[in-house]
DNA sequence: GTCTATAGGGTGATAGAC
DNA sequence: GTCTATCACCCTATAGAC
């Protein structure tokens, strides 16, 4: 019971100590970049205890990856969930103030989700997993919502997947290229990030004028 | 005399041929993911070539990187410099069409430039190349027309920096993304090409529909 | 659970023969 | 210019003491 107590009490397990540093290090620099030398220092921890809890740098990778690509695309999930009684357009306001926060909060997920959707080990159905499973059904849902529209002439005529990639692309791509952005126009991080939360009011306008009729 | 003529008769030479094995695996996989060894089994020469050519993989890096930045950012001056008399919007349209054609030919680019633009060694100013001052220049004159399209209420007055961005992200993302849109929507690559040769006649036309008066 | 030490294999680069 | 053989280093992973 005290042994239990003491811990709880310790500040972070050895093991999350290990993970976060992985989810910190894999997400900004990627699996082949990522030494678990940088890992082990990075959580101060020794390099033997990383193969002791997680086997593998692939299994902790991995672990990493299914965190991130919940983050990325399944955080939404419930802010949609929790609002049903809002309309399509109120809701894809929320969805995209939430997912700017999110972003602003997560930096570099973009260009990691890009990165793993380029493998192999990505392409894996993953339909056994419950939080994939209520994700791939709230994108069935939003296409479907959205062929509605187009059915009642609400919208345009054009493939779901413009309205998709198009919504996507303004809200995910200026976080995936900033190093770019601000490389190439000499803006600050803070400007940035103006600039980001900007467009939380400024992309739902944008996706009414390309599509409304 | 023929000693020249002979070397020339070759199909390729070998350090041509290097410089395409390691062009193509480069950009498909990063500098940290690609073996000297894979360029040389790719390029079917032997590994020590490699460095008697081009003295180590870094140097071979950088000039791929080079050669990818400059197709990315500078193939499209000439086609804005060839079209002088044109208005802005028309140039805008040819810069689309260009664009996307390059980015069908070439679909891991824009990956290959998101990846390479968070490293430390991309900040370099480069303002001794050539043709990375005819890039800036061109930037710089991209930039000076929004304004002056903005002072005189041809189009809505935002910060030059969301229209960049909108630009970029219609035309550039789903090419990063292709992997992501392909796996989580069944579509076929065929299909996504042809999405894409859709989108050189609809990314005008969403450009003014977000942005004109 | 945590450490030190080291195995075992891969990687970039080069020496030296031809 | 091109090849084979090899060095020197770095990486992941594990054995074994505590």
């Amino acid at each position: 019971m005290m042994a239990k107590k003491k811990e709880i009490e310790k500040d972070v397990s050895t093991e999350a100590k290990i993970k976060a540093a992985a989810k910190k290090l894999f997400t900004q620099n990627g699996f082949e970049a990522t030494r678990t030398r940088d890992i082990a220092e990075e959580s101060g921890i020794n390099l033997a205890l990383l193969n002791y809890y997680f086997r593998s740098k692939q299994k902790l990778f991995e672990i990493v990856m299914r965190e991130n690509v919940v983050l990325f695309m399944g955080g939404i999930v419930e802010s949609i969930n929790n609002n049903m009684h809002l309309s399509f357009e109120e809701k894809v306001e929320i969805l995209i103030d939430r997912y700017i926060d999110m972003l602003i909060a997560n930096p570099d997920l973009p260009f990691f989700i890009l990165s793993v959707s380029r493998t192999e080990e990505f392409k894996s159905d993953d339909s056994d997993d419950p939080i994939m499973k209520s994700i791939k059904q709230m994108r069935t849902s939003f296409m479907m919502a959205i062929m509605e529209d187009i059915q009642s002439g609400k919208i345009k005529p054009v493939h779901p997947l413009h309205i998709i990639s198009n919504m996507m692309s303004l809200i995910v791509f200026p976080f995936a290229a900033s190093a770019l952005l601000k490389s190439r126009t000499g803006i600050s991080d803070k400007e940035f990030e103006n600039l980001m939360i900007e467009r939380k009011k400024l992309i739902p306008v944008w996706i009414k004028a390309m599509f409304n009729n």
